[in-house]
Order: C-alpha cells, then sequence, then structure tokens
DNA sequence: TATCCTTTGAAGGTG
DNA sequence: CACCTTCAAAGGATA
C-alpha cells in the first residue's frame, strides 16, 4: 500500500502521520517478555522489566505447561508476586485493596480476569487466553477466543457505543450490538473525495477491513465545513460538549442558557477530543470482551488486561491498530485543521498533580516508570511502508 | 460532582 | 534530542 498521505498535503501539513513510536511498539513486541526476562541488563532496569514481565506472565506464564520462561509468576511467592503488583504506590493501594471488591472476587471467577493483579492464584486457564495465536487469516481481528467455559458467548454488561470507525473493523460476531450501529456505516458515500484515499483498504492487512468507515462520513460530521446540519446528526465522536458528556447535546444546553454571555457560549462549544490512537481503538473493541469474559467493570482493571493483551498481539494484528489510528489522525487533522492537542490540555482538572510528580520523580507513565516506547529498542519493522 | 485509576500512544512543552 | 506531561476511553471508586 502506499503511503496513504502520499496526496501530500493534509490540512495541517504534517503529512506523514505515521508514528515513530508505533515502530518501536512493533519492534517491543512479541520480543518483549523474553528480553525483558532473560536478555535485558542486570540491576534497577532489570527489576523493573522483571517487574513488568511479572505482571504479564502471571497472566500469561503460570500455565500448565507452556509457562513462559524466564521470571515467571510460577518462580514466585504469592507475597513477593502480591507485593510487586501492589507496589505501584497508592494506586494500587485504591485499587486493590486488601479486600477484593466484589466485582474483582466475580471477575476472578473468569479465568482471564484472574490476573496476578489481583491475586497471584492459580489461573491455569488463562493463559491459554493470552496464548492463541494471532489469526493468521487476514481480516481476522484480533482477539482472542473466548474459553468456551465462560460468558464469553454472552452479550457484555455495557457495549460501548463504538464509533462506526471504531467498529468498521471489529468481529463480525462481536458482542450483540446495537441496531443501529450497523445502520450508521450501511452505504453511506463517502462525502470527502479528499480522504477516499485514506480508506481504500485494499492492502495488507487493513484490506481486509471493512471498507466503510466511520464517523467523518455522516453528514452532521460536515458541521466543521459549513454544511447544513443534518436532522439526524449524530456528533461527531471527537466532539464533545464542554461538561464531557456526549449524550447533552450543545443544542439542548443552549436552551436554557439563553442569557448568557458571549464568553459563556464560547466557553461552551464543544470540545474536539484528540484521536484516538492505537491501544485506545484497541480498547473500544475488545473492552466488551473483557467485561463479558472477566465481568470486570472496574475500567482500570480492563485496561490492565487489555495492556497485556495489546503486547500479546502480534505486530500484524497491532498494525491494524496503528494503522486505523493513523487514519484516524489523518482525519482528525483534515476535519479540524487547526486542531492541536494542546487546544485540551488543562481542560482537565487534576486533583494531585503534585502526588503524581512526587510518587514516580519524573514521569507517570505506566507503573513502571518507563516509556515504553521511547524505552523499546530501534524498530525493526516498518508497518507503514509495509501497509 | 469531579477526579482518580489504569493502560498505550500521540503530541506538545521544556531544558 | 531526550525527557516529561497531558490527553484520549471507560466506568467503578473515591474525595
Amino acid at each position: 500500500m502506499p503511503q496513504l498521505d502520499s496526496g501530500g498535503g493534509g490540512a495541517g501539513g504534517g503529512d506523514d502521520l505515521g508514528a515513530p513510536d508505533e515502530l518501536l511498539a512493533f519492534q517491543d513486541e512479541g520480543e518483549e517478555q523474553d528480553d525483558k526476562s532473560r536478555d535485558s541488563a542486570a540491576g534497577p532496569e532489570r527489576d523493573l522489566a522483571e517487574l513488568k514481565s511479572s505482571l504479564v506472565n502471571e497472566s500469561e506464564g503460570a500455565a500448565g505447561g507452556a509457562g513462559v520462561p524466564g521470571a515467571g509468576a510460577g518462580a514466585r511467592g504469592e507475597a513477593e508476586v502480591g507485593a510487586e503488583a501492589l507496589g505501584r504506590e497508592h494506586a494500587s493501594q485504591r485499587l486493590f485493596p486488601d479486600k477484593l471488591p466484589e466485582s474483582l472476587e466475580d471477575g476472578l471467577k473468569a479465568p482471564e480476569c484472574a490476573s496476578g493483579m489481583y491475586k497471584d492464584t492459580v489461573y491455569s486457564a488463562f493463559n491459554l487466553l493470552m496464548h492463541y495465536p494471532p489469526p493468521s487469516g487476514a481480516g481476522q481481528h484480533p482477539q482472542p477466543q473466548p474459553p468456551l467455559h465462560n460468558k464469553a458467548s454472552q452479550p457484555a454488561h455495557s457495549v460501548p457505543q463504538l464509533s462506526p470507525l471504531y467498529e468498521h473493523f471489529s468481529s463480525p460476531h462481536p458482542t450483540p450490538a446495537p441496531a443501529d450501529i450497523s445502520q450508521k456505516q450501511v452505504h453511506r458515500p463517502l462525502q470527502t473525495p479528499d480522504l477516499s484515499g485514506f480508506y481504500s483498504l485494499t492492502s495488507g492487512s487493513m484490506g481486509q477491513l471493512p471498507h466503510t468507515v466511520s464517523w467523518f462520513t455522516h453528514p452532521s460530521l460536515m458541521l466543521g465545513s459549513g454544511v447544513p446540519g443534518h436532522p439526524a446528526a449524530i456528533p461527531h465522536p471527537a466532539i464533545v460538549p464542554p461538561s464531557g458528556k456526549q449524550e447533552l447535546q450543545p443544542y439542548d444546553r443552549s436552551l436554557k442558557t439563553q442569557a448568557e454571555s458571549k464568553a459563556e457560549k464560547e466557553a461552551k462549544k464543544p470540545t474536539i477530543k484528540k484521536p484516538l490512537n492505537a491501544f485506545m481503538l484497541y480498547m473500544k473493541e475488545m473492552r466488551a470482551k473483557v467485561i463479558a469474559e472477566c465481568t470486570l467493570k472496574e475500567s482500570a482493571a480492563i485496561n490492565q488486561i487489555l495492556g497485556r493483551r495489546w503486547h500479546a498481539l502480534s505486530r500484524e494484528e497491532q498494525a491494524k491498530y496503528y494503522e486505523l489510528a493513523r487514519k484516524e489522525r489523518q482525519l482528525h487533522m483534515q476535519l479540524y485543521p487547526g486542531w492541536s492537542a494542546r487546544d485540551n490540555y488543562g481542560k482537565k482538572k487534576r486533583r494531585s498533580r503534585e502526588k503524581h510528580q512526587e510518587s514516580n520523580t519524573g514521569g507517570k507513565r505506566n507503573a513502571f516508570g518507563t516509556y515504553p516506547e521511547k524505552a523499546a529498542a530501534p524498530a525493526q519493522f516498518l508497518p507503514m511502508t509495509v501497509l
């Protein structure tokens, strides 16, 4: 596939949206676990790596037999592993108190959820999930097969309303989705001709993705370009009322803000959200599955599971999401040429920003205090050129 | 009610 | 350039 932005142009001028970090992530993926547990240098860094790998291995490596070699959870005492997993300062203390919340206890019933985050225990079946070979067939989307005995076949507790862009490459047999989802993406003509090239997914893994794409084709999305709003307009998922509640239409709000000043009206302009990155897209798709499999509802816990699953994905699988995320960014840039991520800076009030800095001594990244994409070795895989 | 938690990635800011 | 910070989603937990 040629470079999607070969046309150069792009409204923002940032033509090549292929994020260099993607490459690192690809390299990181796959080899990460072994490298981290075996080859990484000794010393504090190794401890961090070991801690990280332990978190992965706790759920992956403890399976009967096919455990990941190296420092797996199997070699650790419960207390040790628990201490490591819980060694996330205050965060863990809140999330994983002495007594597990009921939701987590329930979650432990499902092997997928029996990660070492909560308990270092025998949850061997979970490893089966983590070691499912990635679907070799193109077009298979990256979802581990649910265990036969669990509730994967049941509807998710809450099926997030994914934007068609996210859904368009989702599982053909996902948890029951609202009927309107399919309606949204039914033969909607592409109204942004200059974007059509981005979605002519004809080669590579992305070519297997459904070709009808996305929120930007919806008439309502033309609001930015002056096209009259469609009566049944659906807000762009990236456009959110300042309240943060997507369900709240700015039109409704205006009814009761009749006397508000212009400044307030100005402040109430919908917020243009950041485009989702690859992992966010992955989470969007897989969250419902994890919820169904684990009977978990806490997003923090779910995200941890998804984070491990993300690393367990093959590079091809991840490439789908990186590619999709790149299109997202490209599209976002075209829809909102002047938009910058900086626009949303400071809009989220942080309660304890100092606390973060204290506890992490620089960088509030993950529990390992590392920047995964930057800690990774040079890339060996160039998805953008391949795709 | 607002923010936190938790994850990875992207992007902006800073030295 | 390297490092740090913020935000993107999400929903239960918490202040």
